[in-house]
DNA sequence: GGGCGTTACTATAACGGTTTCGTGTTGACA
DNA sequence: TGTCAACACGAAACCGTTATAGTAACGCCC
């Protein structure tokens, strides 16, 4: 176990003063090049590293961005990680990606962790569910408060002021919907969430407006809330034992491979007798037989303008008033579900 | 935005020293009740929390832990993450999660910048596939030397030491090929990774040995070594074409759902004709239609496992010589691909 | 009433850097 | 030869906290 090097080993060392060392590898003019030259070799050869955690304390940030999400095991948040990263480390910034588990407290737990303890310098965040159904945000006011930046995407709420990213949910479901109308689909049924899931609400309204302007008529037993995501299957398979659908329209993943899984027992075939498209370009779909249809949110592009977003605000020096919305573009991925 | 508040905020505040503070907040027996007191209340008043990153400075140690993982939209990695973040969270320490995405080079940035910039105070890793295939390790041996404790699992390597945490993959490997030859499958294919993979390898050997424990001759050409991951359907076919199988065994999740697609392809009936079992239990298999059969790791046990081990060792004064390998017994999960 | 032990604090150094300001030496120039 | 700027470097303050080493003030006792 060897030590790590300081500045004041190579000043001793060097027989110079630490603040030349310093300037020595700071390339500052104040130092003749004999020494500079001296001091980096010597540095290099006993592989010094500036000890960052003084260097954050010195000009109190940290480099660090916080990256909340909900649940990792979700290729949506997977690329959209992708994307802050990226960006995030070509700005030489680093990403600490930490899990709310869908719950309030976890999400609660880490901000105040992270923002009063001055590890990071800013967040990018997307709601846990709970943090939705209370509707509390105080955490997240508070760290405005403190005059760290936060930018939210894709599970957002109006009640905080901050930059957001989102995609437009309603519009990504009317295509969707409205794809499945064009497909000669007259009994589209829709499997979402209960409302204060903001995504799940916007997705709705999304096929709400799709049958409208196509001159469609709705018919409310054709729509399921699930409450328990875990247990969707039972409600699922009621809607397709007691209503005739010629197609489904879900709002996430794991609803649409359950559509799936469900009208195959019941010995119907896709997209023969009932079409679907779901939302949130996964895995689960894409793996799926056959594929399933879905809207691609375009995650990564979602991680890189948030990064962007987040990072321009902590360079600039002033405090910026003004909150801006950035709307991603989604993109049908027609598979074999809804051919 | 309120700027933070420090100990000599308070000090000045109250006429005291920051000593006098600092000590009043950690209940030292130096400091008489009032002026406990009245700091204490002072301090509540106006929010004061420490800033970690002087703490940090000052004794050496972040209470942070890097946990360095190839994927991240990967139930195994996922549930891994959470078994290692409850252990860590409990003992007080925050869990950094980062990404190699399989990249040796990324995973060398990652672990320089967090290990030379004194960010963490130990790592928690699983091998990138690069990693594991250029044999490359100073990375992690120069970590091993700076005295930073190490805990590799699941893909580990026998040229660093260090603690490890595995399964016995062999083993799950044979007892899910054991569990086939039971149910009168006969003719078992493999479809495997390159050797250089080091579970592939051992899963592989898994395989070989139920085979031969069981009297059963083995036939080379129902062995598939995918080179690809992202190719795998071709040779897959290819296998299904030209072979009479009734059974497969796959050493992950990926192969197992493209197994299945292939087959229902070429009009064959899981498990009639052709039974499945898969490796890792993730939604992939679980959510298929039918469900697969498959071979569970147990993630969230390795990662408590893996963050006790790496605890243990921040705590112990003493440098510890021995290292010791830890192996978590795998469960076959039975569903509908292998009745 | 001088020495001694508490009590309740304060002063200071240290962690590892960065940065501002100060200072001794040199050379150019009037 | 005296003056002044440029050069090359060192001293010290600072970031926020903790730990160690003082140090006043007080009471007690022989």
């Amino acid at each position: 176990m060897k030590k790590k090097i300081t500045l004041k080993d190579i000043a001793k060392e060097l027989d110079v003063s630490v603040s030349t060392v310093s300037k020595s590898l700071k390339d500052s003019p104040e130092i003749g090049d004999d020494t500079r030259e001296k001091v980096k070799a010597f540095a290099k050869l006993y592989n010094y590293k500036p000890n960052n955690i003084a260097i954050s304390l010195k000009n109190r940030m940290t480099k660090n961005i916080a990256l909340i999400i909900p649940e990792i095991v979700n290729d949506f948040f997977a690329s959209v990680i992708h994307g802050v990263e990226e960006i995030a480390n070509k700005n030489g910034y680093n990403v600490l990606v930490c899990l709310s588990n869908e719950s309030f407290r976890k999400e609660v737990v880490n901000i105040e962790t992270l923002a009063t303890g001055g590890a990071v310098d800013g967040f990018i965040i997307s709601l846990s569910k709970e943090t939705q159904l209370k509707s509390d945000f105080n955490h997240l006011i508070e760290v405005e408060n403190q005059g760290m930046p936060l930018v939210m995407f894709d599970r957002i709420t109006d009640q905080v002021l901050c930059d957001k990213v989102i995609i437009d949910d309603a519009r990504g479901a009317y295509n969707a919907v409205s794809h499945l109308i064009e497909k000669g689909r007259k009994k589209i049924a829709l499997i979402t969430t209960v409302d204060y899931i903001s995504v799940g609400h916007l997705r709705t309204h999304g096929y709400f407006k799709a049958l409208l302007d196509h001159g469609m008529d709705f018919n409310p037993d054709l729509v399921v809330r699930i409450e328990e995501v875990e247990s969707c299957q039972e409600p699922i398979r009621k809607l397709l034992d007691s209503q005739e659908v010629d197609a489904v329209f879900t709002v996430n993943e794991l609803f649409a491979v359950t559509v799936m899984k469900e009208i195959k027992s019941i010995g119907k075939q896709i997209p023969k007798d009932i079409a679907i498209v779901g939302f949130s370009d996964g895995r689960l779909l894409q793996h799926a037989t056959p594929g399933i249809s879905t809207v691609s949110q375009h995650g990564d592009e979602m991680g890189r303008v948030a990064a962007r977003m987040l990072i321009k605000r902590l360079q600039s020096e002033k405090e910026e008033e003004s909150f801006s919305t950035r709307v991603i573009k989604t993109t049908l991925i027609e598979r074999e579900s809804s051919i």
